[in-house]
RNA sequence: GCGGGUGUGGCGGAAUUGGCAGACGCACUAGACUUAGGAUCUAGCGGGCAACCGUGGGGGUUCAAGUCCCUCCACCCGCACCA
């Protein structure tokens, strides 16, 4: 008897998989599986989520391999981003050696899962061979246009003189120093990712593999609406106001206008007047107030009067201009024709500034059509618009729109929620923008043969001020790569996700120097066959991967219209309920488990405790549970090889071969839909268990004259079937078994149809829909026999007794259900 | 407020097409083996003595509903008042 010393095991198999390179994709003439987890940041710890993010994938993985495919299964690091720099003020280690030294530390702690990964193709986003192609993209965008600067507003601490992020701002007060935050306008750099709008919705169609919710989701994001765009002329101003509405067919009860605090027509309109102070006074409170605050429902609609008033293009009528806290400038074109008979939002406003409120359109068939404190916004019949009485609503969309169009006041169109990216980061540990300003000529490009523009190593942390890039004189200036005289540099960085937006692809060709990637590598491995990750990237992780895919096909780098034909997004793993975190302290550490049970039986917990999908309640009495079920396994085998029990031969098959014989191609067949078309590993494991649980009883029948043959049959299916849960006992066991080759590098097993026909089946009898009966009949019985079955069953009779027969329902090899009153 | 999702034993979860609710695992109970057991093996395990009742509540369709329809409730996640 041996025991299951999972350690040793372990290692071992984590050794000789290293030595023999086996994870390494070379196999070309298999068809290709492009397998993918998302990469990780390295924070220096793994948890949980990332064990059961890399255990799913590690399944798909090398399911796909037994099944003889080419798979390309690789693992990187998503390395830039704000942790590093706050280490670096925090505590003067440098970003580099803070970041470095962490992937070394949380790859060390993913090779004790034993996962298939393919680490020569390894990626760090932030050493020089990727962010050099970060910054080639970066180029290659802006000499399509889709790069541009432009001026916007970003969250300024005036105490650091720093710009910080969303989450850097605790309550509108700066988390460092507990100032309050303002507004500070930078011009920055975008990707014009709108551009693309239309066929990024369009596209989510293609994604047939993809989560209903994130399609959904990702839709809403993009956020298409048809309307109009609709320019009014304003009184003694040599600009018109244009606005963008879905309904244009309110226009006759639009009775005022409002323009966003921000918009650039403000100050223009007031300056002077006597309505300057007021409005500067109002732009400068909201000022003070987050975005998040200042949209939030609770918040009371404010607004006032600036003085000026613009000309209704179709009704002609005069229109007090407002602004008000509810329009911002990112959205539409930061100005709104308000209709308060027709927009709740409007007439919230209207009631509080006693503001004309003018229904046009009643519900029809209704006569006497009394507005009180609920806007209409559905369809009806047009009233207090001029020709469009009596109209439909819906057809005095298209009339009133035409009409805009023939008055050239405007045009139908469709808008989109989706805003341009902005991509420039005040920071230092990101991919610099490789930009350079030169006072002659202006924004200029730096050459492709100069990339990278290094990150300089000689900069100062202090977490005040501008990007610490600024601090480092030889970076700063440089020469202008047209005219040659000084010039400097752009010290912003890219937004990380930038970085993240084409590492799939560098995977397919990690080494190249003159590349990205090669075009035909890319264009074998992709698309990525399985996605797996975390649902907080459903929307902009993902979609600015498919971005960054379609603009890369059409600079003719990949012939691909979708990086990611199929997407898994796996659950939260909780404890006590709730998601586990170092603040609430109900964290497990994946390196203890594994340091206890065993890197196999830690896997197996992640899977087999929940599907995929859904949320993970943490059981450390479910992962023993696991850690027996190995146990289990390993005696099974040890037995029956200390017992020679393969090697007896017998004659022929009893009844309890036979039904073992049944339940092998039973479960091959379970476990294979279970991974392929489910993704159901949960459901997968306990079909495995089921078998095991069988041959237990099974082998104590009739231990001197059992199945040998069929035993090992059982066997070597359990060994096969478990291996991509359980990678090392698996190749331990396999071995022990006398084969060869790894199981890795085994074939998957196949059922025989012919084996899971069954000569005899169950069939239940129901009276009234109630189990009366469980009989096994042969599975060749038709509808009438068993009909005669049921009623001449005993238990039937007693049920049924003196009552009348109204109906029988026999469904072949299911049930029969007789109707009585 | 809007959008998305989830509700099944003491717990995690099964139920593939409307056809035996509770697979598998945990916890628990009893027994066996043992100097001993937190190991292992065997058996039991939704409620009720029973007829029966049970998948968040109520209603409906059906011979038959966890599954389909209507309605209500609870919890979770996301959000950008999107004009």
């Amino acid at each position: 008897m041996s025991n299951y010393d999972f350690k040793k095991i372990e290692q071992k198999w984590q050794n000789q998989w290293e030595e023999k390179e086996i994870f390494a994709s070379t196999h070309e003439d298999q068809p290709k599986y492009y397998v993918l987890e998302m990469f990780p940041y390295p924070s220096g710890k793994i948890h949980m989520g990332h064990v059961r993010n890399y255990s799913i994938g590690d399944v798909v993985a090398r399911y796909k391999k037994m099944k003889g495919f080419n798979v390309l299964h690789p693992m990187g690091w998503d390395a830039f981003g704000l942790p590093a720099e706050n280490a670096a003020i925090k505590h003067g280690i440098h970003p580099d050696s803070w970041t470095q030294e962490n992937i070394k530390d949380m790859k060390e702690q993913l090779s004790t899962l034993g996962l298939s990964y393919d680490w020569s193709r390894e990626v760090a986003t932030c050493n020089q061979d990727y962010y050099k192609w970060t910054q080639w993209l970066f180029l290659q965008f802006y000499n399509k246009g889709l790069a541009y600067k432009k001026e916007s507003r970003v969250n300024w601490c005036p105490s650091c003189e720093t710009v910080l992020a969303n989450e850097q701002v605790v309550g509108g007060q700066c988390e460092r120093c507990d100032s309050n935050v303002g507004k500070k306008k930078l011009n920055q750099w975008y990707f014009k990712i709108t551009e693309y709008a239309d066929t990024l919705l369009e596209d989510i169609k293609l994604l047939e593999g993809w989560p209903n919710k994130v399609k959904l989701m990702q839709e809403n994001w993009i956020g298409k609406s048809t309307g109009a765009e609709i320019e009014f002329k304003i009184e003694n101003f040599s600009n018109s106001l244009k606005v963008f509405t879905t309904r244009p067919d309110t226009i006759f009860g639009a009775t005022y206008m409002v323009l966003a605090p921000e918009h650039p027509y403000v100050e223009e309109l007031t300056k002077g007047t006597e309505y300057e102070i007021s409005v500067n006074e109002f732009v400068n409170k909201l000022q003070h107030i987050s975005d998040i605050e200042r949209t939030s429902n609770d918040a009371e609609k404010e607004g006032l009067f600036i003085g000026q008033y613009c000309i209704n293009p179709i009704s002609g009528r005069k229109t007090p201009i407002y602004i008000a806290n509810y329009v911002l400038a990112d959205y539409g074109t930061g100005a709104i024709m308000a209709v308060p008979a027709h927009d709740q939002r409007d007439l919230d406003f209207a009631r509080k500034y006693n503001i004309d409120v003018v229904p046009v359109i009643k519900p029809t068939g209704e006569e006497d059509f009394v507005l009180e404190d609920i806007a209409y916004s559905d369809d009806g019949i047009m009233i207090n618009s001029g020709e469009f009485d009596g109209l439909s609503s819906k057809e005095a969309f298209t009339k009133i729109s035409e009409m805009i169009e023939k008055n050239g006041a405007g045009k139908r169109t469709d808008s989109y929620r989706l805003r341009d990216w902005l991509l420039s980061r005040q920071r230092y540990w990101g991919t610099p923008i490789p930009i350079v300003y030169c006072d002659t000529c202006g924004i200029v490009p730096v050459e492709e043969e100069n990339l990278p523009v290094e990150l300089p190593v000689d900069v100062q942390f202090k977490g005040e001020g501008l990007s610490p890039l600024t601090t480092s004189e030889a970076f700063m200036h440089t020469e202008c790569p047209k005219c040659g005289e000084l010039a400097q540099r752009e010290t912003d960085t890219m937004d990380t996700f930038v970085d993240s937006s084409w590492y799939f692809l560098r995977y397919t060709d990690p080494k190249n120097t003159k590349l990205p990637f090669d075009k035909e590598k890319g264009n074998y491995w992709m698309s990525v066959d399985q996605y797996i990750g975390g649902v907080e990237h459903a929307i902009l992780h993902l979609l600015y991967s498919r971005f960054f895919t379609k603009v890369l096909r059409d600079l003719d780098l990949i012939d691909i219209d979708e990086p990611f034909s199929n997407l898994l997004t796996q659950g939260m793993v909780l404890k006590d309920g709730a998601k586990m975190s170092k603040s609430k302290g109900n964290t497990v550490s994946p390196g203890e488990i594994i340091e206890k049970y065993g890197a196999d039986t830690a896997r197996l917990f992640v899977l087999f405790a929940a599907p995929p999908e859904r949320d993970l309640e943490w059981s450390d009495q479910g992962v023993e549970g696991c850690f027996r079920f190995l146990n289990r396994v390993w005696r099974l085998v040890d037995e029956a090889l200390q017992n020679n029990m393969f090697d007896n031969t017998v004659a022929g098959m009893t009844k309890q071969d036979k039904a073992i014989h049944y339940m092998i191609h039973k479960t091959v067949k379970r476990v294979t839909e279970d991974i392929e078309e489910r993704f159901n590993f949960n459901t997968a494991v306990s079909g495995i268990m089921e078998l095991v649980n069988e041959l237990y009883k099974y082998k104590e029948i009739d231990r001197e004259n059992i199945n040998g043959e069929l035993f090992r049959e059982a066997i070597e299916t359990v060994v096969l079937l478990l291996s991509p849960f359980a990678p090392h006992v698996t190749e331990e066991l396999w071995e022990k078994l006398c084969k060869s080759t790894n199981v890795y590098l085994s074939e998957w097993p196949q059922y025989d149809p012919k084996a899971i026909v069954q000569d005899e089946i169950e069939i239940v009898i129901q009276v009234n829909g109630k189990v009366k009966e469980k009989l096994m009949v042969p599975s060749n019985t038709t509808k009438e026999e068993m009909e005669k079955i049921a009623l001449e069953n005993q238990k039937v009779q007693q049920s049924i007794e003196e009552k009348e027969i109204k109906k029988i329902i026999a469904v072949p090899k299911k049930l029969v259900n007789i109707v009585v009153k």
